[in-house]
Formats: structure tokens, sequence, C-alpha cells
DNA sequence: GCATTTAACAGACAAATGTATGCTATAGTC
DNA sequence: GACTATAGCATACATTTGTCTGTTAAATGC
């Protein structure tokens, strides 16, 4: 193909394999080879050597399709959480078999099967920009901390506000004056999970 | 390994694929043996064929790591977007190629390319539920519909308000009654994109 | 019970793919 | 101009990986 300026062509491949790997699809050697119309596998190949020797990208050594960007892009796990209704609403667990859609969520260590997600009915929690319509991330958990945002049933309804324990009882409280926080016992109010994330879509 | 109810693997082998495809690593068929503990390539290779006939898989023949998920997939084709720094700022040109880490999106018809998120600093916006820390998602386009929410260069320095054109000036809307509106004349506004997301890690 | 379907296994082959060696030529530097 | 580093080429080889043929046995359906 003739001779470029030293870096021109490797900041071009970079870009090739990088844009490759966002879609999910790690290109070969040989593929680069042809995407840039190198006659040589080897000059393709050197220059993904060469994005490795500079940290811009990890070889999988004798491994089909094997490049990679580095660990800090590799660190975000990425699954699909289930969209299993609305809050607030009654019982959520007749969802579980027929979600409203996937959401792609980065794990950030949780397990795949312990995220869920809900749309948010209602205006209890604007203060704490979570408008109607929202989407809450939940990882399902028993317990929470104090001022973590939290889905949890009462009286068989879920619901999504603010958890304050208050000794012997617990505060639900929504963020919003307009609505009027909810004090239990304890064990009246069971913990379904807490927010991790909130989404809207425009 | 030794004989499951019909179906039963097959669940957990496309959940597998699932997720080694959303991570960004399709598997090879041997990688998907291992990962079960058959002792031949082919009841894995079996499976792969199995879910491709469902068409919960697709398949590039004589490929390595051919296995990929449905161009629909429920109408959710997950890609990543780089996390390219924060608004307001300066030009996010340099931080193309370097960015802070990467989102899982549904891409919704748009191209792996035409996206990626900014990290929104100050409270202009917080009327619109977009709060201090606040991750927008961003869909490069030129032009927006009067209302979009969209990142904007004005004067060299990236932006993100509300679009609202007014004949030959373009107002760019914080959504704070503290902010003052920002009005100027259309070719002094660059539209760098529109917000199509926005999301909160709690 | 008997036939059919399906899960799983075994071994081999062929294509795709990563890797190595040696070479030529140009850009940049002194 | 001489030297060095880099871009690019040609060919071959080894490994990985997709694919094929054939077999065994358990689950399912009539």
């Amino acid at each position: 193909m003739g001779r470029t300026r030293p870096g021109e062509t490797r900041g071009k491949v970079f870009a090739f394999v990088r844009e490759r790997l966002l879609a999910g699809q790690p290109p070969t050697v040989r593929e680069v080879q042809q995407a840039f119309g190198f006659r040589a596998v080897q000059t393709a190949r050197q220059h993904l050597e060469q994005l490795v020797a500079e940290g811009r990208l990890v070889a999988g050594r004798h491994k089909a399709r094997g490049y990679g960007l580095p660990a800090r892009a590799g660190g975000a796990r990425t699954v699909l959480a289930p969209l299993l209704g609305q809050v607030p609403a009654g019982a959520l667990d007749e969802a579980v078999e027929d979600p409203d859609g996937y959401l792609p969520v980065d794990a950030r260590g949780a397990a795949a099967d312990e995220l869920f997600a809900l749309r948010v009915r209602g205006e209890s929690m604007t203060g704490a920009g979570i408008l109607p319509g929202d989407i809450v991330i939940v990882r399902r958990q028993p317990t929470a901390a104090p001022g973590d945002i939290v889905v949890a049933r009462v009286d068989g309804d879920a619901t999504v506000k603010t958890f304050r324990p208050r000794g012997r009882y617990v505060e639900l409280r929504p963020e919003n004056p307009a609505f009027e926080p909810i004090v239990l016992e304890a064990g009246a109010v069971i913990v379904l999970g807490r927010v991790i994330e909130v989404r809207r879509i425009l």
C-alpha cells in the first residue's frame, strides 16, 4: 500500500480495532490486514504488537481474535437485567417469568440474577431526581444501609423510598414534601433490594 | 458429564454465550465445551447449532468465535459507549482517544460510534432531573428538535441544555431558574448531539 | 414395550488464525 | 551522504478452532 508517516497508520489501526471491540466483534490479524489493504499479514501484526507494547491493546497469546482493550475497560462486566414491572405495585414475583424487556447493566460485582429493573410511577421521589417513568436498577438484598434508596414491600405492595432505620422502627421516606413518610415496625418492612442506578430514556 | 433433561443444558449454554458476548468476548466451541465439562467438542457444537436453528444465536460459518446474538435481540442491541469526560467542559475531541471507561448502552438504532457518554457537572439542569454527577448518553447528530436536551458547543465550550430554536436565534435553556438562558445566532451554536438517556450511579 | 428423539461421546480432518523468519525500501536524523 | 528506525512485503509453519462421521444411551411419546 505504500509507506506512510511513522505512527500514522498505527493510530488508524487502533481506531479500527477499538471500534470492532466495542461492537463486540474482535478482529483477526487478517481482518486488520484486509481492512487496510496490507499485502502481508505481518504488517498488520506488527502494528497490533506495537499497540500492545504501547499498552493501548492487550493480547491473548495464540488466541483467535485475541486482541482486546486494556483491563480498565474489561472491568465492566455487562449483564442483562430483566424489567419486571412498575413500582408502586403489588407483588412482583409473577413478573419474573415474563419480563417486559432487558437492560444492559454494568454488574459491578453483582451476580447476574441479583439484578432487576423497575419502572417508577408517581412523584414521591422527585426530590432525589427520580421522575415518573424513570427506571431503577435494583440489586436484590435483604438489608440496607441508612440513606439507601430501596425497593421495599409494605403490606404486600412494593414501593421505592429512602431507607431510614429508627430504632425498632423503620422510616420509608419519600423525597417529596407532598408525600408523607411511612413509619413501621422493622418486622413489617421487607427490603427487596437496593437501587444502584437510575435511568431515564428520552 | 451425564445426561440432563431436554433443553435444560441448552438454556445454560445460551446464558453462558450471551454473557460472554455482552462482555465483548465471543467464546469458541471448545471454550463452551470446557465451561460445561463436555468430554466431546461436538456436544458443545450441537447445542450451539441448535440455538442457531432456534434463532437465539447467529453463526458466522467457519469463523473463529463466530457465534453472536441475532441482530434484533429483543430490540436490544447493546454497545459500549465511551465515557469521554465532563460537561460543561472545553473541547471533547482529545478525550476520544483515551476514555474514562465504557458504559453498556442499548443502541436503539444508533451506530456504535455515534454514541458517547459525559458526566454532568453543575446544577443547571436539575429541573429536568439531571443532577450533578449524573451521566448523559449522547447520540452524535448535528441537528435537534425543539425541546430536545442537547450537548452543544458554544464559543469552544461544551454544555448541556434544552434546545429551543427562536427564528434566526437559538435559545439554550437551563432547567433551573437560578441560571440564565443562552441566546445566540443559530450559526454560533454547534449541536454535538442529543441526550438520549440519563443515568445516575448510586 | 417399542420407536423416536435427543444428550452426550470419540476421533479425525480442514479451515481459520496466530506466529516466525528474512527481506526491501522509505522517512527521519545527525 | 551515512546511519538508524520504521513501514511494508513474502512465505512458511504451528496452533487454534470450526466441522464432519459415526456411536452409545437416556428421555420421551405412542
